[in-house]
DNA sequence: CCGATAAAGTACCGTACGGTACGGTTCCGC
DNA sequence: GCGGAACCGTACCGTACGGTACTTTATCGG
């Protein structure tokens, strides 16, 4: 047997490009336009290869989570002394990032497909997003609060409790509003802005450069 | 053409009685489980009545929200003076009640209900949600903000970004998180708490009586 | 040049669902 | 007692999907 390595791409590109078509699909138009049919005839590629490759249309779904994850890379800019207003540079990039991430149409369409599928038991899907789809920008944050304190920029007990407090600042219930199809969406920089100011005067030390707008 | 009065209870007994095992079938399996079939072998009605009553699939979810929302019904509780103890008191409250309803079975199978169906052009399902279930809470927060702000116990400019922060720092990701099926749910007691306590740094007037666990 | 492997395309099968139609039963107004 | 309305139970229909089998085509090592 062969364990997936980490060098080893997870999938051909042959079966990438299926996937990408299937992403395609499953944004246009829901889980309902995701048949193996449907795909078969948009990807030009038989029905009798994506289930040889991914076994059955679970394993289609996942396989298409752990794509979409293996195409996301965060920067991870992490560059020298950090001062208070690198600091808050850095967080309001990140609350920027976020928002976007999360209002992209791959995303949304991928978290209301693992959100359908979270009923059913041994789901596995909500699970996956949530381990690769958020665990990279999570290990961002963390970062970035790790290096705030140790700059003595930052005071908290728990880096994990401190970016959750970040995280609701940010986002409040945007996401789910935007799940549940609320187009109108405020703007991101602005949010961001807004919710670094806050976060920045539970947990920040000093207290200048503040209000702004 | 007739509108819906307040005191016409939008639904029979016996229609409120098979929307009540259309919810139970909801929650035991999510929308699979919830066919025409199925809600009619367990509701002991037929087909027909179902379709008679409610017109089509839609429909029965449509009614499905507007008789959960109906049954909710926040205590609104509204006294005569408010100290700084008080809102403290109620504001803890008002995020553990928040977390509770978000927590529920039926909350969250019709959460994810709309959020599935959120895809689909012309849904309004997840309008309907949000104004018929989150109006109630909605307004009792930001009655609570505005009583606050008149009794000279919170500083804000605008009510509703103010309960948005509220929210956000209550909630942060958990409602995704268990949308997705995530069961580990932290206390929501020591969760409001903690919320509330920041909440008040933020936008409070007095400071004592602060860092309580 | 040849055998083999992979994959496209198509046809097919079983099932299950949404929606409709029909016969039988209960209940109510008259 | 009677006619009709509401409703239950069931059977039925068309469709569409997940999954499988088969035929054909292309690619590639030897």
């Amino acid at each position: 047997m062969s364990v997936q390595l980490p060098d080893m791409p997870e999938f051909t590109p042959r079966q990438n490009a299926v996937l990408e078509q299937a992403l395609k699909l499953l944004v246009s138009g829901g889980e309902k336009a995701l048949t193996t049919s449907g795909l078969a005839r948009a990807a030009n590629c038989s029905k009798e290869s994506l289930y040889k490759w991914f076994g059955d249309r679970d394993g289609l779904l996942a396989a298409m989570i752990a794509y979409q994850a293996s195409k996301v890379r965060t920067a991870e800019r992490s560059g020298g002394r950090l001062t208070a207003d690198l600091l808050r540079e850095h967080l309001e990039v990140f609350g920027r990032d976020l928002l976007e991430v999360l209002s992209g149409d791959v995303s949304l369409a991928l978290n209301r497909l693992a959100v359908g599928q979270a009923s059913r038991e041994g789901s596995k899907l909500g699970t996956l997003l949530i381990e690769h789809g958020r665990r990279q920008i999570d290990r961002r944050a963390i970062g970035l609060m790790d290096a705030g304190r140790r700059a003595g920029l930052l005071r908290f007990e728990d880096a994990d409790s401190a970016y959750h407090t970040l995280y609701g600042l940010i986002v409040s219930d945007l996401h789910v509003r935007m799940l549940l199809g609320e187009p109108g969406l405020k703007d991101n920089a602005r949010q961001a802005k807004k919710a670094v100011a806050a976060f920045l005067v539970l947990h920040g030390l000093d207290t200048n450069s503040e209000g702004g707008n």
